[in-house]
Parts: structure tokens; C-alpha cells; sequence
DNA sequence: TACGATTGACCGTTTTAATGGACATTAAAT
DNA sequence: ATTTAATGTCCATTAAAACGGTCAATCGTA
């Protein structure tokens, strides 16, 4: 990403944690990183910046990450709509296929 | 990534959907792409990519989409060690601090 | 304790993401 | 039905990820 504007630090601690632990769950499995990153097809210094949150690192190569260690089942829901709690709230029963400003909603 | 070899079939699966869960969240909120795109300091069409489930873009891209949305709890716990009912069972006692080969022990 | 594998950090190169603009298409609002 | 904002798609350019290699430090093992 083209971290012009500092990422939400929320969102930096959040991944900061991911890394870690993902880092914990392969020193769990015995794994060394050369291992882990021969099974994920990437380099062991693209595995390093994962394993430090490394906000760049595609979530593609983190999503593997996950996989190899068993633990890529939740990915797919992060976003689910049961999860959206406040988006339930909002009118789902006639949602519009795009949007588009009015004068009673207003999203800006 | 690189993604020389493919990506696993779940994962890219599992990606798709997340993608298209942000898109349907954006859209009960009744937020165009042009504004979350400036809302996330990054370009339309990346966010467009997002919206594809591209496992290609950053994590951080993705975080902070879900950040916008209120739904990026959830990542932080994503590999956390309570939900990793594998790693748990492999004697998390003592853990070394480094991992390697021996007779006893092999991962590879 | 000595040895050797593992890890952490760094760096130049190559590959790719991210940009931002254009244009056609589509759907919401009037 | 018309208007026009929003979306989808494509593309050349630019910034950054990913690579792959080296080296020092560190921890586990014999």
C-alpha cells in the first residue's frame, strides 16, 4: 500500500498482533521459517515481514500464511454479513445496486 | 505475491467472498467508491480490486477498508493462540525460542 | 563448551502493485 | 423517458513489494 497517510493505528496494532501470532503458531508446529516459506512458495524475507505485520505484504501471501498453519477458515467471514451488525440496521430489505447522494441519505 | 504457483483453491475462494462481503457492506451503508476510496487514501480502482477479493493487494488495503466499514476487530485474533486448537495440543509448556530439526521432532 | 542450524537484519535487483486518468455502461432520480 | 451520478474496465506510469543473497548474532544440541 502506498502508506502516504499513516495506516489507522488501530488497525497498525491489529496487524502487529497477527504477525506475532503467526509467528507463535509456526514455532508451535516446529516449523523454521525456510521450511514455512518453501511450502508457501514466497522467500523467507517476505515471511519475515509477515511474521512482523508488515502492512505492505499482500493478503494473499498472509492468507497462505494462515492456510499452511491450518488457521484460514475465518478469513471468508471477516466481513460477513452476519458480523455487520450496524449494516443489518440499515434497510437491507430494498438495497439499491449502487449508490447514489439524495437528499434524505447522505453518507459524506 | 508472486503468485508463480497458484494460490490455494480455498483461499482464493475465501478471498472472493471477503471481497464481496466489503462491496455489500459499502453498499448498505450507502457509500460510493469514489468517497471510501478517499476515505482510505488510496485510488478507486484499487479499491476495486478489493471489491474482487485480489489477493494480490496489501493487507494493510484491506484492514483498512474494514476499519472504515467498523469491521476490523475480528483481525486481530485472526491466528490468535485461542483459536488454534492444533498448536494448542503440542506442548505449549515449554516452547523453545527457535525451532529445529532432531530425530524426536520433524516437520518437515 | 563447542558446534551448527536458525533467526534477524540489510541491500540491490526484479517484478508487481497502486496510481490516476480515460471511456463506456448502467442504474437511480427527476 | 431523460438525465447524470456511479460503476466497470482498461492502460501507461510510478512507487513499492518480493526476491534472493549475505552476514552477524543467537539458541539448541551433542
Amino acid at each position: 500500500m502506498r502508506t502516504t497517510p499513516p495506516m489507522p493505528l488501530p488497525v497498525k496494532r491489529a496487524l502487529a498482533k497477527l504477525g506475532a501470532d503467526i509467528k507463535a503458531a509456526r514455532v508451535r508446529r516446529r516449523i523454521t521459517t525456510t521450511l514455512m516459506a518453501e511450502r508457501m512458495f514466497i522467500a523467507r524475507s517476505t515471511l519475515q515481514k509477515v511474521e512482523q505485520g508488515d502492512p505492505g505484504v499482500s493478503l494473499g501471501v498472509y492468507a497462505t500464511a494462515l492456510f499452511i498453519l491450518g488457521l484460514s477458515e475465518r478469513i471468508a467471514d471477516l466481513a460477513d454479513i452476519g458480523t455487520d451488525s450496524v449494516g443489518l440496521q440499515l434497510d437491507e430489505a430494498r438495497l439499491p445496486q449502487r449508490v447514489r447522494a439524495s437528499k434524505r441519505h447522505s453518507a459524506g
